[in-house]
DNA sequence: GGGCTTAAATAAACACTATTCATTTAAGCC
DNA sequence: GGCTTAAATGAATAGTGTTTATTTAAGCCC
């Protein structure tokens, strides 16, 4: 066939996006290929490089999507919850548990590298960024006495040790002798570190 | 040519896991082809295959051998010190300073899954096991009351967390505004958590 | 309605990849 | 020197990401 105009390319995008994401969930990165995905959806390879750069910029978008999800996830828990300490244990609880449940899409947001000399776009930084930019209020205001800078870097050894948990609940490297239960761990390390 | 025995098969076994190891220091995972390191050693893709399994096989085995050379510098930096805590300062700093100076490695031993059914090797987990086994000596003796269970959970938070670190240092995701220095970012962690 | 323009979609090609295996080559032994 | 056997090759298979000439049909004008 040539022109069908079964969709808009806005819809198309959608589409592929859509495609590729439960791909991803279904099979990780290991088993993901272009050409699946425009069998997917029923149509041609070359279509999705009319629609997105390649590969890695379809990974991007994808990724956008991720970040936002887990935003989302941290917002739902935490928003309600005044008291700043309980509310970082509930983010660090949430952030750990979608590692876990979301293995195949954390592996592509953490793992995926851009081939060097291209940088992660703006968007994508600025997304992930923000996961980190929730916490830090909840510090900020937990230490009100405290000047930005060493905050910052109080939130960012937090956060980082609560990437960590999220990491190896995740991947099971390190396969910790007996230790399962990763809520209890990511709460010891939150609360050893909010001491 | 057929054969030629220049080389016995543990030379060319040697031969094969330096010249892989090499290409993925310069290229990294997304360079490496088992072609490439073929032509490195002057033989055919086919010797490759009766030298190791597959291409994973031939991973699982430099990754045996990054996990080495993290333990040998974690201990070369830390068995000459009597102080527990300092030990696992020591410790924190050089396992962050490896995932920095050898991104490629860290990479391959952190985030190469086998595909699905294939387990993990005992004799890998048996040696990134050893790394965590070291902090947990050193936090044994610095809590000589804690019992066994609760010294493994603590040891675990803790490694978490500066794993967490490393990967952050070597994947410069979540790119903290402003922290660039992880060895302090690693003291904060592992002061915060000591206490 | 028929022809024209143009955008949408395809199909085929290119240069790779991991992996397998029949075939060839040569080393060591009788 | 001939035979056995292990070492090594080379070609084939089935996949990959990406590009591009070509085809198809939708929308518009006469």
């Amino acid at each position: 066939m040539g022109r069908r105009n079964d969709h808009t390319r806005e819809q198309l995008r959608e589409m592929v996006l859509s495609a590729a994401e439960l791909l991803i969930v279904r099979e990780g990165m290991a088993g993901f290929s272009m050409r699946k995905v425009a069998r997917a959806i029923g149509y041609t390879v070359g279509q999705l490089y009319l629609l997105f750069k390649n590969q890695d910029d379809l990974f991007t978008v994808l990724n956008e999507r991720t970040a936002d999800a887990i935003y989302s996830a941290l917002l739902d828990e935490t928003e309600a919850l005044d008291d700043p300490a309980q509310a970082i244990r509930a983010a660090a609880r949430v952030y750990v548990r979608f590692a876990q449940r979301h293995p195949n899409r954390w592996q592509l947001l953490f793992e995926h590298r851009l081939p060097e000399g291209s940088a992660v776009p703006k968007a994508n930084q600025v997304k992930v960024q923000r996961l980190f930019g929730l916490i830090q209020q909840r510090l900020a205001s937990l230490f009100p006495e405290a000047d930005a800078k060493t905050l910052r870097q109080e939130a960012a050894a937090l956060w980082s040790g609560v990437h960590g948990v999220a990491v190896l609940a995740e991947s099971n490297k390190l396969n910790w002798s007996g230790v399962t239960d990763f809520g209890a761990l990511t709460d010891r390390l939150v609360d050893g570190f909010l001491k």
